[in-house]
DNA sequence: ATAAATGCAAAACTTTTGCACCCGA
DNA sequence: TCGGGTGCAAAAGTTTTGCATTTAT
């Protein structure tokens, strides 16, 4: 999972907003760190908080919850079922694989919440991406 | 799922929207709906489409894929784990139970691509909105 | 008739980027 | 030194919204 081939150096900043993510189980947004940061260092930028969590997340330090993909995407297929994103091309396709529901009846039943839904996504090489050499 | 109770009226947009949206399996985004939908009726506008899309979701007539939530969050717990969301306060929380490394497996077998990994999320009432009374 | 829906455009919001300067290794 | 990192501000990109007008029921 870590990549300790990029090139990286220690600064403060990516210091502190490491500390701060670690420091919470809030899963917070760019926005809420940046503000949490301003307070250790009133003149950090909004920019470099993005960049560094970029850095962060491709070094493997910390997730992004957004489970892939800038902007929505829309399904007229109603009836649950999951869906795999290439991480080579960005296509998105249907898994026809039948819905766990003991899944949630697990899950409600270990923390009392209530359950409506869950959806699941596989993130990977399709078929084609799979074979095409490394870019 | 679906919502009757919802008013709305039948228009030629929102019909058109629906037709495009199920003749393809390519989960599209907003902006490639409004170009199709431009080729049959070209005074539509974008809004238009986004507050379809809105309202069709609500009507459980299509499925919104962010999988809840318009921005990243992030996360410093790199262990896999999972996500709560609730839909009423918007909180989200880790879920202590093992992931499934099983489930990417058998979806490799059947589909043949390449599963780097997945990831699950719950979404529903968390222990104190479910109490509460619905607003 | 009347309230939902539309088209248009401006605005809101999150995220990215160009650039000159700074600083860690 | 030198190239990665920063701060600032502008820009990009997606999504929402205000408003006058149209239209389905």
């Amino acid at each position: 999972m870590k990549d300790s081939t990029l090139k990286t150096r220690r600064t403060k900043q990516r210091e502190i907003i490491l500390d701060i993510l670690r420091s919470t189980n809030l899963h917070p947004t760019a926005d809420w760190i940046y503000e949490k940061v301003r307070q250790k260092m009133p003149n950090i930028s909004l920019g470099t908080v993005y960049r560094n969590l970029k850095i962060l997340r491709d070094m493997g330090e910390l997730i992004e919850l957004d489970c892939g993909g800038a902007f929505s995407r829309f399904d007229a297929n109603i009836r649950p079922h999951y869906h795999f994103t290439c991480q080579i091309c960005g296509k998105i396709i249907d898994i026809e694989e039948p819905v766990h529901h003991e899944i949630e009846e697990a899950i409600a039943h270990k923390t009392g919440f209530e359950i409506a839904y869950y959806c699941m996504g596989f993130f990977g090489k399709c078929g084609r991406c799979k074979e095409a050499p490394a870019a």
